[in-house]
DNA sequence: CATTTAATGTTAACATTGTCAACATATATT
DNA sequence: AATATATGTTGACAATGTTAACATTAAATG
């Protein structure tokens, strides 16, 4: 909001500022080139400032993580509770949605849904379960709304979930990786990927 | 084989244990925390000796990659050849060895099938496409062999493949990466995945 | 308001790691 | 046997995360 002139010797906002600027330089450089020296040095402070805030370079990244889960869940949670459309069409939705976030951002793609921090992210994950929109438990209840109405077959949603979220993370992380070497063939892939789902759910 | 008391100046065999070596470590302990100084100390050697023969520690990693890679093929061939087994039982067979190999060996899984090197992986994967038994094409060549027993549709069997493929990748790494929470569960998913896709591909 | 305390930021230094240059030694070639 | 090539070693360097000691500002307390 106030900027000084001279940059004064506390910065007034850095943790906030080192989350949001780490987001940014994960998203488009990735985790691995960025550096605790370049992340400040973008910001005016010293290498060392960060340590003030953040027990180390891990735990930073630890807070960029829940700050981008906390992201993507704005993103995502309309698209579940849109009740103006119909079980199957915010189905399709969904999966759209997550995947364009995968290929707009394969970095934070990756921070959020790859191998990184796995112990330390469940403890993030523990808490967020209240919050009922939040990742898996979302698709688990728009799954149940499926069956409700018959869509699908009565089977275990949280098997159903895994299953679902499996596929669509899996076509997400063989594009961002460069396995599948056909990006012309991903609307085909995509929509037809779909349709076995809803079929095979069936 | 031959073992001199006190080692000679020359290793004799290097490149290859490096290799070898390095794959043992990266399964073990992960790519990010293998040094080459540890490396190079396990075989007896200087930390240097490495450049006699690699370019970069990501031409190493690269070799063993490449390795892998010929490991997985020796792996997965017999059981998508077995022709005394029909389609479907093949095409279980070959989702539960690949999650095996997974879970087993999530490091190296996370090597071969992650982001790691996309651009150099491409050159290998490409010269690679002459053995026909290879990853994605054998996956194909199953489907193909489905299609035209009827027992699924006939559909660009890319896609069918790139499809299946993105499932049981997303299982396994949802799986590897601490995503899923239910290891109990586990048998249960993939046997319902499974049934899903076989229905789906109707 | 004055003083003390806690919070925040800086500088210097260290260990680790990948890498290169210069040198050493063994093997291959002629 | 002499030379050239391949292979291995040592020392050094830059980059990076981290810690310790110090500096400065904000907050708390009287």
């Amino acid at each position: 909001m106030k900027e000084k002139k001279t940059s004064p010797y506390h910065h007034g906002n850095l943790k906030e500022e080192l989350l949001q600027t780490a987001l940014e330089m994960i998203d488009k450089e990735g985790l691995d080139t960025i550096t605790l020296r370049e992340l400040t040095q973008r910001l005016g402070t010293s290498r060392t400032a960060v340590y003030r805030h953040f027990a180390s370079k891990e735990a930073l990244i630890l807070g960029v993580i829940e700050k981008g889960y906390e992201h993507l869940n704005l993103l995502f949670t309309p698209i579940f509770q849109d009740r103006t459309h119909s079980v199957a069409v915010r189905f399709e939705a969904m999966g759209r949605a997550y995947l364009d976030f995968a290929i707009e951002h394969p970095n934070l793609y990756r921070l959020l849904f790859g191998e990184n921090f796995r112990q330390e992210r469940e403890e993030i994950c523990d808490y967020k379960d209240e919050n009922q929109a939040t990742g898996l438990y979302a698709l688990i209840g728009l799954l149940t709304e499926a069956q409700e109405e018959g869509i699908i077959a009565q089977v275990n949603p949280m098997v159903q979930a895994a299953m679902v979220w499996a596929s669509i993370h899996g076509l997400a992380s063989l594009l961002i990786d460069g396995h599948l070497i056909m990006s012309d063939n991903m609307e085909a892939i995509y929509e037809y990927s779909i349709g076995v789902l809803l079929k095979g759910l069936q």
